[in-house]
RNA sequence: GCUGCCUUAGCUCAGGGGUAGAGCACUUCCUUGGUAAGGAAGAGGUCUUGGGUUCAAAUCCCAAAGGCAGCACCA
C-alpha cells in the first residue's frame, strides 16, 4: 500500500488508484490550495493524473524552496513564453524548451530576430496569458496520431520520434486553455495545473543556439527566463545575479588596478603590481604548503621538441589546443601540460622502490590555444600558472597518497574560507572505451573513493566519465554567491608511465622494472583562475595576508606628513605592506579612496596622534578600531596576517 | 571556433549624415583640512581598423579585430 507524506512529515496510507487531487485534498485547505503536482517515486507529475503504482507519494506545494516546484513553474513558463513569441511572430517554430538549474530557455525559429528590446512586448503577453488563469490539460495521442499533428513540424517531429525512440507508449501535448480551442505544443510535461502559477516569472537574456548543440545544425534562438514561486523568490535571485555583476573580477581587476589584458594579445594576463603581490602571495602560501607535504619543487623548459610531444601522445590527442613554433627546420611547442616534462625529470637516475613515492612540483607555466569564444577575463585564459605535481608511486601506495592528497587540499581550501560544506567533490569513473583489467579499474576506484572519505568529505559518482587510462576525483569550490568552480583535481594515470609512452618505472624489491603509478594533481587549479574567483568571492576584500595594501596612513594635513612617513617605515619594517596617501586631498577624499580600493585598513594621523605616538584605525567597511598604538598596530595586523584570518562574511552574500 | 549584440577621452558613459559631449581621473593654481568627493582653470579624441554609399560618414552598408552573452570546447 502506498503511503503519502504530508509537509509536517506525517504518513497516510492510500488506496489506489487514487489522483493528485485526490492527495492534495487530504492536505490542510491552506496547503492544498498551494498543490501544482506530485511526486511518485522519483517522478513528477501533474496534480491532474492518476497514480495506479506503489511508490512514496508526495503533493508538491508552490514553494521557491522546492526544487521540484521550481521545475514544474519553470518548465510551464518556458511554455508560455512559447506560445507568447508565436502570438507575437506568427511562423515560429518550436525546438525545445526545458528548465535549467536556475531558470527556462526555450530554443526557437522566429522569422526575424528577436532581441531583448522585444522583452518587454513579450513579458507583457505572457503576462496576459498568465492573468487569463489557463489550464494547462493533457491530451495523449497514439503514436501515429501523434506523429499526424507534428506533420510539417521538423523539430517536434523529431521530437516526437525521439520520445518514441525512448519508448513512450503514447506522445503528450499540452493546452493551455480548452483542448482543441488552446495553444498546444507537443510535451512529456509535466506542468502546473494553471498559467496562474507563473506570475513570478521574468526574461533575462536572448542567445543562439544550435538543434542538438551542433554547429553545423540550424541555428536557433534561445530565450533565457526563471520563474519563482514568489515575487519575493524573483526578487532574491535578481538581487542574487545583480551582486555577481557587481563582484565580477574583471570590473573589480580594473577597478582595484590589480591586472588588465591587452586587446592585441587575447587570454594572457597582464599582472600589475596590486595584481602581482596577491600571486606572489598565493604562490608561496602554495610554495610552503608543498614543503610541509613532501613535495620537492621543480622548473621544465616551456618549449620543448616535437619528438617529446610525440611520445607523451600530445602531439596526436592534443595538437589543436597547442602554440607550435619551429627553429632550424624543427618544430616544437609551447608546454600545455607539465607532465612530460616531469617524467623526463624522474626518468634520470634509476629509481628504486625505496625513492616511492616521489612528488615532483612545478608552478608550471602552459600555454593552451583555447577557443577565443571561451575565454573569460582570467578564469579561462590561454597562458596560465598550474600548482602542478605529480606523485609517482607504486599501486598500492595510490590510496595513502590520495588520502595525502586530500587531507592537504581541505587544509587549503579551508584557509581560503572554504570548509568541507563548501567542496563538492565528483568521483568519474571508467569509461566503456578504456585499457587496463576490470579488477585494476575496481582497485583504483575503491582507492579514490576511500581516500575522499578519509578525509572527510561525501562525494557524487560520475559514471563513465573517468579518462581511458584512469579514474579522477574533482573538486568544486562554492563560493559566497553559491555558485561552483572546479578547481581542485587528482587523476591517477598508468598510461603516460608505461613503457609504450614514456616509460618511468622503478626497481622494486625483486630486483625488476615495474611501471610506475602516475597521479596528476593540483589543488587550486590555475592560479590566474583560482584569483579570479578569491576576486568574487570576496568581493575584492581579501584576506589581509593576501592583500595587495594592507594599512594605507591617511595624514589629516601636510603637517603630518612626516609623522606618517614614520609610521610607515616601522611598519615596513614589520613586513606589513603599507602606503601613504601623499596627495594634498581632505581627509575625508582619502577615506574614500582608501574604502573604494578596498585597503584592508587605514590609519588617520593628524596632531593628537603624532604627540602620542598613536594612530586611529579604521577597516575598509569604515568600522572604527579607534587610537591605538603604532606598536599595537604593528602586532595586531602580524597577527592576523599570521593567523590567515578571513574577513567577516559579507552582508550582501546570498550562501 | 559558431550565432547575436557591442566598440566614442585614462575610466564610466551620453549623443548622432554637416565645428565631438558629460562626470570622474589627469596637469596647474588656490585651499592645510579630523573620518566616503574643497574650489578654479587647463589639457586630453583618426569616435577600434579597413573598404563602400554620399556633396558630406563618428553616425548608413559590408568586412576584419577585440569585447560581452550563449553554444561548442575545458583528454
Amino acid at each position: 500500500m502506498p503511503q503519502l507524506t504530508l509537509p509536517d512529515g506525517s504518513v497516510r496510507d492510500i488506496t489506489l488508484p487514487t489522483t493528485g487531487r485526490e492527495l492534495a485534498a487530504l492536505l490542510p485547505a491552506a496547503l492544498a490550495a498551494r498543490a501544482i503536482g506530485i511526486k511518485v517515486g522519483n517522478e513528477i507529475r501533474d496534480l491532474a493524473s492518476s497514480v495506479t503504482e506503489d511508490a512514496p507519494l508526495r503533493v508538491i506545494l508552490a514553494d521557491d524552496r522546492d526544487p521540484d516546484a521550481l521545475y514544474l513553474l519553470r518548465h510551464s513558463a518556458a511554455h508560455v513564453l512559447a506560445e507568447a513569441v508565436c502570438a507575437l511572430f506568427p511562423g515560429t517554430r518550436l525546438a525545445y524548451g526545458p528548465p535549467t538549474d536556475e531558470g527556462f530557455f526555450y530554443d526557437l525559429a522566429p522569422p526575424r530576430a528577436i532581441s531583448e528590446d522585444d522583452f518587454p512586448a513579450i513579458e507583457a503577453k505572457m503576462r496576459e496569458i498568465i492573468a487569463a488563469d489557463r489550464p494547462f490539460t493533457r491530451c495523449e495521442y497514439e503514436p501515429a496520431a501523434g506523429l499526424a499533428r507534428t506533420a510539417g513540424d521538423k523539430y517536434k517531429t523529431d521530437n516526437a520520434e525521439r520520445a518514441l525512440a525512448r519508448g513512450a507508449p503514447r506522445l503528450s501535448f499540452y493546452v493551455t486553455g480548452i483542448p482543441g480551442e488552446g495553444w498546444e505544443d507537443l510535451c512529456a510535461g509535466p506542468h502546473v495545473p494553471s498559467t496562474k502559477w507563473l506570475s513570478a516569472c521574468k526574461l533575462l537574456a536572448v542567445s543562439g543556439a544550435y538543434w542538438h548543440g551542433d554547429q553545423r545544425s540550424d541555428r536557433l534562438t534561445r530565450i533565457y527566463g526563471t520563474c519563482f514561486a514568489s515575487e519575493a523568490g524573483l526578487q532574491a535571485y535578481l538581487r542574487r545575479i545583480e551582486e555577481a555583476k557587481q563582484r565580477d573580477h574583471r570590473k573589480l581587476g580594473k577597478e582595484l588596478d590589480l591586472f588588465h589584458i591587452e586587446e592585441d594579445n587575447p587570454g594572457q594576463v597582464f599582472w600589475h603590481p596590486r595584481g602581482w603581490t596577491i600571486y606572489l602571495a598565493l604562490m608561496e602560501y602554495m610554495r610552503a604548503k608543498q614543503r610541509q607535504y613532501g613535495y620537492v619543487e621543480v622548473h621544465t623548459p616551456t618549449v620543448m621538441a616535437r619528438a617529446l610531444w610525440e611520445r607523451s601522445g600530445h602531439w596526436d590527442k592534443y595538437r589543436d589546443n597547442m602554440f607550435i613554433t619551429e627553429s632550424e627546420k624543427r618544430d616544437f611547442a609551447i608546454k600545455p601540460m607539465n607532465c612530460p616534462g616531469h617524467i623526463l625529470i624522474y626518468k634520470q637516475g634509476l629509481k628504486s622502490y625505496r625513492d616511492l613515492p616521489l612528488r615532483i612540483a612545478e608552478f608550471g607555466s602552459c600555454v593552451r590555444n583555447e577557443a577565443s569564444g571561451a575565454l573569460h577575463g582570467i578564469l579561462r585564459v590561454r597562458g596560465f600558472v598550474q600548482d602542478d605535481a605529480h606523485i609517482f608511486c607504486r599501486e598500492d601506495q595510490v590510496e595513502s597518497e590520495v588520502a595525502l592528497f586530500c587531507r592537504m587540499l581541505t587544509e587549503v581550501y579551508a584557509d581560503f574560507g572554504f570548509g568541507a560544506e563548501r567542496i563538492e567533490v565528483k568521483l568519474s569513473t571508467r569509461p566503456a572505451q578504456r585499457i587496463g583489467s576490470d579488477e585494476s579499474w575496481d582497485r583504483a576506484e575503491a582507492a579514490l573513493a576511500n581516500a575522499v572519505r578519509a578525509a572527510g568529505l561525501s562525494y557524487a559518482i560520475s559514471p563513465g566519465d573517468g579518462a581511458f587510462y584512469g579514474p579522477k576525483l574533482e573538486f568544486t569550490l562554492v563560493d559566497a554567491l553559491g555558485r561552483g568552480w572546479q578547481c581542485g583535481t587528482i587523476q591517477l594515470d598508468t598510461n603516460l608511465p608505461s613503457p609504450e609512452r614514456l616509460d618511468a618505472h622503478y626497481i622494486g624489491e625483486d630486483g625488476q622494472r615495474h611501471p610506475c603509478v602516475m597521479l596528476h594533481r593540483a589543488i587550486l587549479g590555475s592560479l590566474e583562475r583560482f584569483i579570479g574567483i578569491l576576486i568574487e568571492h570576496f568581493a575584492g576584500r581579501f584576506p589581509l595576508w593576501l592583500a595587495p595594501e594592507q594599512l594605507r596612513i591617511l595624514p589629516v594635513s601636510d603637517d603630518h606628513l612626516p609623522y606618517a612617513r614614520q609610521v610607515r617605515a616601522r611598519c615596513q619594517d614589520a613586513g606589513l605592506r603599507a602606503t601613504v596617501d601623499e596627495r594634498a586631498d581632505k581627509l575625508g577624499a582619502k577615506i574614500r579612496e582608501a574604502r573604494l580600493m578596498r585597503v584592508n585598513y587605514f590609519a588617520v594621523v593628524g596632531a593628537q596622534e603624532a604627540a602620542a605616538g598613536t594612530v586611529s584605525l579604521q577597516d575598509s567597511r569604515g568600522q572604527r578600531l579607534g587610537a591605538m598604538p603604532v606598536e599595537a598596530l604593528v602586532q595586531r595586523l602580524r597577527e592576523e596576517v599570521t593567523a590567515r584570518r578571513l574577513p567577516a562574511p559579507d552582508p550582501a552574500s546570498a550562501a
